[in-house]
DNA sequence: TTGTAGGCGTTATCAC
DNA sequence: GTGATAACGCCTACAA
């Protein structure tokens, strides 16, 4: 029967636990906060009486009177390019944070702090009313490759924001910032296909000129340079499944023949579309050709063979992410981290 | 620039904006709440002020002052089973209603609210922390099919909840409630079948014993008798790829054939599963048989051929349930509602 | 060790 | 139509 009001349900404040206990407000208050120059006698008939009432102090008052709230901000920034553009979606449109921002709030409430989520849109709404509203302690801002910079600038400076963007790696002085690893994922996963035996590795990414496809493309060749692999293809396309199921057809249907042994996709569609192509092809995997995708999608659980793919840890990212926003809070400077990596293995390698 | 704080980074509250447009405080607050009693000139005049100096109201002032905050409570119960035991998951443990957290809150973006998440642990944390704590105007809570009740209790009678339940359907007195119509979706997915010309068609549903199941299976034994159809059959099993797979396998195994046209699975896993093992034995879909799921999951649309799915559209759920407690948020009662039911139409049908 | 008083930024009430 | 003033619930000097 907690959060149970007084009888005549009338809210109950440190005032009416001070009555009841017969002590001052302030006597409450040093309670609460666990001051020490109170006696052991007062605290304990203190305590007993805010637990016997369910008492919890108003968050409202406590953040007004310049206490810390316990709460931060989830921006989550979806936008397609230029936030000027307007180009932004909503938080249910790109689904693919879903698992990062669950485990950001699961590693909030682990550290006793709840989370406002929102999502980034245009000038002047959600996000500034967040960073305004004198109710966040501090914010952690998922920019998904996005023009950050752009919202950089609208930003009070003195606010706590850590940033993390799984695309871009953005160099910024204002916020601490958690970045992905892309080469060190494309390096990670060339190198698990040398090591299972592949040594004729095409690399099939999605758009070209995107940083990620570019640094995990670098991670691919700078793995074969090392292993002094001499063969080497990098094709782009785009980031789906049909785009990569055309370009392996066409690829086959054009050389008669298939003659790498492995394919490092750029992500799980590109994988998916791949093994497709080379399945109505009658080239088996990963008898014929392995294949290692990317992030990790659920859909690799679920495909024949089941897709070996590459996973920047949300959860390592999440937890990252609080400590570097607690240490912010704490007055501490924000620097910039990598992502850490990891390669979940299946039946396509 | 906004949000953009005074040259010496001094705070900007209603009574600086007060100054600099040369009126009081008062003023300045019935602009920002859109009074009517007030002239014209002084309207535009502090408006300007504001704009200018990128002001925004104090949430935690507003909210003790009496106002609402403009912020509700998500809460996601995802406990195993009782309240009691502390059976509880974190929220990234159930990605299950990842798509439904992030569609209210984007619906709650719509009508200007912010959305603190959280899940329900155990008792005397977060919960009682969102609910105690002054901030929230009113709450909604997914529960998951779980032992609402139990929360219920620790409750306070005047808080304003929307209780979103996808798998029992609780009558509650003290909450609007919204639920999931598990008969209509079984009758629908039957329904579906029968039009397509499929006519035995087998139910092969999850744990027998659960609501959902009930619910799902009563639909279908429903829809079957208003069509005329004698031919029914139920079997049980676990709500997962590998349990249906079995049943189907051994199903064939035992029988030399398999004398169903249709599948009605009670999800997609179940339905994942049927495919695999219809497939292993030659037996075609949906040529031989038909197959249609349930919960319209992303892997549908990677599986050959794809799932055709029963989806209770979240969207719709979503925007009832903010709807629900916008409503009583302005004093109206609560009521039951059920969700939606769509079947995205895909391949295996 | 404890109590008093003033302030945090807003809104509502009551004057004018 | 506008301005003082007292709340809202808490914290923090300062005083005792």
């Amino acid at each position: 029967m907690l959060v149970k009001l007084g009888d005549d349900n009338i809210k109950i404040n440190s005032k009416k636990i001070a009555q009841l206990a017969g002590v001052s407000r302030s006597t409450v208050s040093r309670v609460i906060n666990n001051y020490s120059d109170i006696s052991i006698e007062t605290r304990e008939k203190v305590l007993e009486v805010i637990k016997e009432n369910g008492y919890y102090p108003n968050l409202s008052a406590k953040k007004l009177a310049g206490k810390k709230s316990g709460i931060i901000g989830l921006l989550v920034y979806t936008g397609k390019s230029s936030f000027n553009k307007k180009e932004y979606k909503k938080i249910s449109e790109s689904l693919y944070y879903s698992e990062l921002i669950s485990k950001i709030i699961d590693a909030a409430e682990e550290v006793g702090y709840l989370v406002l989520v929102s999502y980034i849109n245009k000038e002047g709404t959600t996000w500034e009313k967040i960073f305004a509203n004198g109710i966040i302690d501090g914010a952690i801002v998922i920019s998904g490759g996005k023009k950050f910079k752009e919202i950089e600038n609208l930003i009070v400076s003195d606010n706590k924001i850590v940033l993390l963007d799984y695309e871009k790696n953005i160099a910024t002085k204002t916020v601490a910032t958690i970045n992905p690893d892309h080469f060190q994922g494309g390096y990670l996963a060339t190198e698990y296909l040398l090591k299972k035996g592949y040594k004729k590795i095409l690399h099939l990414t999605g758009e070209i000129k995107r940083k990620t496809s570019i640094k995990r493309a670098r991670g691919y060749l700078k793995c074969l340079e090392v292993n002094g692999i001499k063969v080497s293809k990098v094709i782009g396309g785009k980031f789906t499944e049909k785009s990569s199921y055309k370009i392996i057809n066409d690829y086959i249907k054009k050389n008669k023949k298939f003659e790498f042994d492995g394919i490092f996709a750029g992500n799980d569609y590109i994988a998916l579309g791949s093994l497709r192509a080379l399945s109505e092809h009658k080239i088996r995997v990963p008898e014929d050709v392995a294949i290692i995708g990317y992030d990790n999608m659920e859909l690799c659980e679920y495909t024949t063979p089941k897709i070996t793919s590459i996973k920047h840890l949300d959860d390592y990212v999440a937890k990252k992410a609080l400590k570097k926003l607690m240490e912010l809070l704490n007055g501490e400077r924000g620097n910039i981290e990598m992502t850490k990596i990891e390669i979940v293995e299946r039946e396509s390698v």
